[in-house]
DNA sequence: CCTTAATCCTATAAGATATATAGGGTTATC
DNA sequence: GATAACCCTATATATCTTATAGGATTAAGG
């Protein structure tokens, strides 16, 4: 299930795609658009600029825009950086690959099963962009 | 990402499967197969059992085995007793559907988008036995 | 009938994570 | 210099996950 945050900023996204080309938008726009805590979307659009698909301009007239335009940018992107993992578990995971320290990946049946989920999971999430949000 | 509970379901349905047809299989043996918490497992087993997908036996002589022949249990059907739902939104979830209070489901590029996602993941986990576990 | 080996059931502790809030610092514009 | 914005860290709150505890119940076997 996607958290909150992910939820929350995919409304903020929205709002940017939208606004995409008018200059920087201040969060205080993005929640007239959709209620929510501004603290708390704050330290999403800030976990996003850091992770480089948000940029922000501080100060009056400031606010936050796309890094790149919204075509190039998948969901898959914004999902691992708000709640991690697509994967469903940590030993088929592309991007937070760990061991499994009880079980064999070769001969692990769930490991070959999750594997087939991931990708299926990515066959979507890796294709699909925020324009694909309006 | 599948909670642990879900992990030891599969690794206690492995040895189920294993042990298909002869008779109740108790958890003294699934955890000398698979070291993990005893009363943990017990709690598991109870639910599964609860939901239809084991059968027990009380008593000496007794323990767990499969309600039906593994090829009739589907991943998808134990993942949702133990994780709850697949979807990664309420309101895409054929199973655990709870309306969006804040968006309108026929516009929500968000909710167009997690359906597909839902779909991809069923396409697998409904396809999928306990069978392929071994 | 009693011992033993098993499941059954409920409560709750402990830990981790998700969600949200608070308070101030920094920067840029006017 | 006032204001409007982002920046940053800490912490509170709530919820969920994971695990433990302790006993009740049941069935087999001697």
């Amino acid at each position: 299930m996607l958290s909150k945050k992910a939820q929350y900023a995919f409304k903020a996204l929205t709002s940017l795609v939208r606004n995409e080309g008018n200059g920087p938008l201040p969060i205080s726009h993005i929640v007239k658009e959709h209620p929510m805590s501004v603290k708390f979307l704050e330290s999403i659009l800030l976990e996003l600029r850091k992770n480089d698909i948000l940029c922000s301009k501080k100060g009056r007239g400031g606010g936050y825009f796309l890094t790149n335009p919204p075509e190039k940018i998948t969901f898959a992107q914004v999902i691992r950086v708000l709640d991690g993992p697509i994967a469903p578990l940590k030993c088929v995971s592309l991007n937070f690959y760990e061991r499994c320290d009880d079980c064999n990946e070769i001969s692990c049946g769930l490991n070959k099963l999750m594997s087939e989920v991931r990708d299926a999971n990515l066959k979507v999430l890796e294709n699909r962009t925020l324009i694909d949000l309006i």
